[in-house]
DNA sequence: TACAAGTATGAAGTATGGTATATACTTCAT
DNA sequence: ATGAAGTATATACCATACTTCATACTTGTA
């Protein structure tokens, strides 16, 4: 699919996207045998990356974070064991953040009793 | 305290500290009875104010969404009706931000899984 | 075939959340 | 009373994550 198509798909605009693949979060590739142009083409696989990419996002990790999973995620040169190490890195952080939601949760719901109370 | 202590009690550069109030986010007082100079007095309820901040921030809240908060937390124009809606708007946000970080939190264990299998 | 709409690229601009720097005044320890 | 350290203010600068703009080429449609 063409970027246009893309991006209805993901729901991230064109300009983003052109971002990200800039920034070497996924790439299209100019089909071949199109001599005419270089109009890339992205397929379904560059969608559920967008929306692992999106979801990270909303999580807090910051591109270059993204960038850094993608890339071991993928490099065939790290081993296994590496590649499972840096995924578990990750979600200990994921961990952690949901840990710290639940804490300013927790704060704001006491508020709320204090609020109440007319303490605030 | 003035803002050297303020900035040891709560792990916040002093720099950062005046952006934030600069910002909006809290006030310190000038000693009206000092007219020598205009240092600033912060005092206790700074200290959990500046706690609260940087709970929201680690939990994904922007400054100008905290400002938001805070300005209504504090506004006595308010009735406890509608701040109690605030805060429990936001309890609803933070709900979704810990559903959407369970979500990767699943797919980077599928993913673990996926790596074990070298499908990845 | 003409022209609106889509695509690619590079460069500049914007918003957020800071940090660094310069200047000037104040306080504190000796 | 003098020098080091603290405080206030303003401005400049920085990184991140985009968005906008300018330019130029390509494609599809009437």
């Amino acid at each position: 699919m063409l970027i246009n198509e893309l991006s209805k798909r993901t729901g991230v605009s064109i300009p983003t996207l052109r971002y990200y693949e800039n920034y070497g979060l996924f790439k299209g590739v100019s089909d071949e045998k199109v001599k005419t142009n270089n109009y890339k083409d992205y397929d379904e696989s560059i969608v559920e990356k967008i929306e692992m990419i999106k979801g990270a996002k909303e999580a807090g990790f910051t591109l270059s974070e993204i960038k850094k999973l993608i890339d071991s995620w993928y490099n065939n040169r790290l081993s296994i064991d590496k590649k499972v190490e840096v995924v578990k890195n990750k979600i200990n952080e994921i961990d952690s953040k949901i840990r710290q939601l639940k804490n300013v949760r927790k704060l704001l719901s006491e508020c709320i009793v204090a609020i109440e109370k007319g303490d605030c």
